[in-house]
DNA sequence: GGTTGTCGGATTGTCGACATTATTGAGGAT
DNA sequence: ATCCTCAATAATGTCGACAATCCGACAACC
């Protein structure tokens, strides 16, 4: 390096960055769970210094991304399996709500864009595109939360959803599954469409316990080839 | 002088310090809502360095007792009425489900120490000792978390706990109010004692709707007179 | 008179340096 | 062979220094 000499810039904002690109990093895989986090080396790989890496550790950890021990450093939290159906209950319990409380709620304007999401899901569906379609699936979700208007649970389920990443990509991957997803989402909709709160509520609890079902038959794959262990 | 002063030996676990202190100044309200938290201020008055100020704020951050601005620092994160009712009905919906399990799952163990509690809270109420009740109040609960053996919504809930515990001082201002919280944590006593799933969850919805109710009671209170506010 | 520009103090954001603490591995004793 | 001892190493925890940024005040300008 020709400048070693001067100090590189502080860029602003690396605190924010370096939280970015760590969460990022850790929801895409690129860090794997258990993986250690050497405040060093990632500072290094992201570009950023020790203090903004060591921020965003902070965060993450209260965040549950990742586990921060005194002395001993960070590492990638490895959800278990038992801790992904807690969350998945959770999710289910506060998803349940916001739906109710959707219902009752929702503006025209919130009706519309949700019936776009579903025409669009349909359409990712005809042409196969699982990955499209689990896209589409959170908006979907998010905009109920949005018309639910309900800030605190809001946050929580969106952390919630953060920390099971992991699983999300093996549970779309079940043979026939985005087809019953997709129904259960038209129904939430009607409900919504309807201003039936206990519709709405019975349909998001009938299509999460789909989704914990899934989660279990996901685990138990993973059980058989858990890819990212060692040996 | 070489070294003006002998550098002041790097406290162990000043970070955990800080932020146990912070924490525990804002739920007791030395450090008032919307208060400015000015790091070097703060680390004078705690006797730690700046850096473990700093990270305890974003610890702070993550779990809503504060809020950090880019560039504009940190305050005492004050929660709106509206926000402390957001809050009360997202940890009933969570209690509920708390109470359920917990109905189910409660071993010998855990019943005796509820019935104690319950005992305790019932000679505080004779006494009119409402602090010492509030302590047993809280205690309680989390009794009923541990017996529900779900760590990822007892996290939750009692994140959401610390953060409205600035008007939990006023409720249990409330004439009566402490002896009809009595009869309803005797209430689900009883339904846990029987393993009763559905009367539990019933009695702690009945219950936080109670609470729910007494805080709308504070909020009005302290609208008419709001002491922390300046003028 | 109201808007805009800019100076200075106060505060935050970032870094490198150093002390402290875990971890590892080689060598020796039992 | 197994278990200690104890350096050597690696990584974390903390600090002070400095740059970047914000905010209010005062001045200059239309």
């Amino acid at each position: 390096m020709a400048r070693s000499a001067f100090r590189e810039p502080a860029v602003p904002e690396a605190g924010h960055t370096a939280y970015r690109r760590l969460r990022e990093g850790i929801a895409s895989g690129q860090f794997h769970p258990n993986e250690r986090l050497v405040e060093a080396s990632v500072a290094m790989r992201l570009g950023v210094g020790r203090t903004a890496v060591r921020a965003a550790l902070v965060r993450l950890d209260q965040e549950g991304l990742v586990t921060l021990e005194p002395n001993r450093g960070a590492r990638v939290r490895l959800i278990s399996d038992r801790e992904a159906l807690e969350i998945e209950e959770v999710r289910s319990t506060l998803e349940a709500m916001l739906a109710r409380r959707a219902a009752t709620r929702a503006v025209p304007a919130d009706l519309r864009e949700l019936r776009q999401v579903v025409v669009e899901m349909r359409r990712r569906v005809d042409k196969k595109d699982a990955i499209g379609y689990s896209d589409l699936n959170a908006r979907f979700h998010q905009l109920i939360w949005a018309a639910a208007d309900h800030a605190t649970a809001s946050r929580l389920v969106g952390s919630l959803k953060s920390q099971s990443i992991r699983l999300q990509y093996q549970t779309i991957l079940r043979p026939g599954r985005t087809e019953r997803s997709l129904r259960e989402h038209e129904a939430i909709f009607s409900a919504l469409k309807a201003h039936d709160a206990d519709a709405a509520e019975e349909a998001m609890v009938a299509h999460l316990a789909e989704v914990q079902e899934t989660l279990r038959w996901a685990i138990d794959g993973l059980r058989a080839a858990p890819s990212w262990l060692p040996g």
